[in-house]
DNA sequence: CCTACCGATCGGTAGG
DNA sequence: CCTACCGATCGGTAGG
């Protein structure tokens, strides 16, 4: 009986979860109202108050739940150190393919993660920092010369890995897993041949 | 007598619209209040209504001239035939040092563009297509046959240089022209090997 | 799980 | 009769 009732607390307060991330990335997280959130998730505002204690504690759970799952997928990606282009390229696919599915979720993270309080702000960042971690070490083992030389430069290249698939949403939204595919390859290709051919 | 007014009254909405941006950007357009920004202009509220119609008209104004002027100073690079390599980084290195001091403008338009009518959305898209459409010509004049190959490439390769540029500010916000320049040229190396190397 | 309702603050405007 | 500008407050709505 309580397990009934508590398998569809959590499926509810998934569904809010999910739907407030939708309305959020639509309406911009300061202009999407409880009212709103409520009327798309079928149910009044005062019930949402049940699962949730307020509105930034919803903003947080979308960003901290999706931010820790993609961690966790990416940084699950095999590395095979007698090929480090193949892991770069894995690695990459790995980012894109979580991404699909999840458009809502990361423009949430780009457009209202500034509206939380700093401390979870730091807690969010640091999912995110171990992402730009084991990516940067991916690209250093595969020009670790160059590197060890221009410090900036690894930097600098990471972060343009970054810019790229985080960019990606913005022209491609709706691809599948083949066009994620294609586009990993053309990252992987021009984050190593611009690497390697300082 | 009538031209000093004028003249007075051009400087101050100036300073009301890059006041705007700054606050815009840090609070976020809907959080920021018209009382926060009439207290960081050094006016009253009201006053600011002298300037402009409403809080939208600010917001309009601010991505209109900040994108006009993008726009105009980008396309005016010189074109060299001969050398489409060094026309490619000369593009990138002018949209860099275009985006130098204009963090907040770049800030509202990714993150508040979306408040705006959809008249007005539309306005600013032609600024920024005419952007993309620019660099997209300079990116293709360095590898034509490969692009007559494939169609989706270009368009791919445009938007990953597109991708690094406006991730810019993210890691590196404060850069002078040294900094932007050394990016724009690992930016157009990035670009030319990754789409010669196929 | 809802209706009813609050303290506060919003963007915008009144009179002078 | 105009422009530029202010203190006070409007109607309506936000999160809770």
């Amino acid at each position: 009986m309580a397990r009934t009732i508590a398998k569809d607390h959590d499926l509810k307060r998934a569904h809010i979860l999910r739907t407030a991330a939708v309305v959020f990335a639509d309406q911009g997280f300061d202009r999407a109202s409880m009212s709103l959130l409520a009327r798309e998730c079928g149910i009044s505002k005062a019930n949402i108050y049940h699962y949730y204690n307020g509105k930034m504690a919803i903003l947080f759970d979308i960003l901290d739940s999706y931010l820790k799952a993609l961690r966790d997928r990416v940084i699950a990606v095999e590395i095979t150190d007698e090929n480090p282009e193949q892991t770069l390229q894995d690695i990459i696919t790995e980012i894109l393919l979580a991404y699909q599915g999840a458009d809502h979720e990361h423009q949430v993270q780009i457009s209202a993660m500034s509206a939380l309080p700093h401390a979870q702000q730091e807690q969010l960042r640091g999912y995110q920092r171990a992402l730009v971690r084991f990516v940067d070490t991916a690209i250093r083992a595969n020009a670790p010369g160059v590197f060890a030389a221009n410090a900036g430069k690894l930097r600098a290249t990471t972060m343009s890995v970054f810019g790229m698939l985080n960019w990606y949403y913005m022209w491609n939204s709706g691809a599948g897993p083949q066009a994620r595919d294609d586009y990993a390859r053309l990252v992987c290709q021009m984050t190593l041949n611009g690497v390697k051919g300082l």
